[in-house]
DNA sequence: TAATGATGGTTGCCAAAGTCAACTATCTGG
DNA sequence: CCAGATAGTTGACTTTGGCAACCATCATTA
């Protein structure tokens, strides 16, 4: 593949990064990390074990089960044994953790609308179109074993 | 702005992050940290003092200072003393550094060959025209501050 | 059904990464 | 020259994350 192709993607891949603001410590301006972020939506979405999750984030078990243990502390999520297979902790939201799940949704809906609000409605059309085609002909391309 | 245009934006964010495998610790096989390579890369680019860094990469003074440290001390990159401003340190890469960021760049190289090397050519460049379309937008528009 | 091995999760121990505040040296504007 | 501001360093810490040993439970099979 040619050079500048590759220069203009990665280019991309770092100002896009930038502009997600995807390497700061704490998530949009909750007081949540990303990874904490990460595991409430993902438990919000159904994935309801610590297995589930390490694969899912790859994380080391170890230390998820730390992360999981906190966030436990803090209310935010609860587990329970699994009725049929003991060893599996199953995991879910309290109320807490749904309200925390909201702000940071807000938050990433806000950050959404800064960046994109001021676009023109046809102009923000074909980015959304074009958003689209690049993560799906990524996808079909891709020799990225997943 | 509509909900719809949020969610399609969101969902973009989130596949292309996982492209990235930006939530994955990417050394991109070397035995450099993502900082030291951005930093590497940074310098490269011409970036030439810690404070520059600091506000590019948003980082803690004392801790870049060390990481600066160590990348001297690994010799792959060497300071002086600003001729006009003593207090300023400028910075560039040794012989060493700059092999050692050829290999990172080679690895990064790779990692979009092995995303994108199939597509084709056509598909491929316009892709890469939507890509710039994307991030020269976004910054026209945005209200984030910075 | 007892033994064996696999699986889900926890813990202790450790190193690397990152934060914060106090400090030195230098510069800049009055 | 003095009073801030600025660039960078250092010490003392916390957090993040990796690794391996461990426990409890489950699944397989002789």
């Amino acid at each position: 593949m040619n050079i500048e192709n590759i220069r203009a993607i990665r280019e991309f891949n770092r100002s896009y990064t930038k502009i997600l603001k995807l390497t700061d410590k704490y998530h949009l301006n909750t007081h949540f990390t990303l990874l904490e972020s990460r595991i409430l939506l993902e438990i919000d979405r159904g994935v309801n074990s610590a297995n589930q999750l390490m694969l899912l984030l790859h994380l080391d078990k170890g230390y998820l089960s730390r992360v999981l243990k906190k966030l436990t502390k803090d209310d935010l999520i609860q587990d329970a044994r699994d009725s049929i297979d003991k060893r599996i902790k199953t995991l879910q939201l309290t109320d807490q953790g749904k309200k925390a799940l909201e702000i940071i949704n807000q938050r990433a809906n806000q950050q959404v609308e800064n960046l994109f609000a001021n676009i023109p409605e046809e102009k923000l059309q074909s980015l959304i179109k074009d958003m689209q085609d690049i993560t799906d002909t990524v996808k079909k391309y891709s020799q990225a074993k997943e």
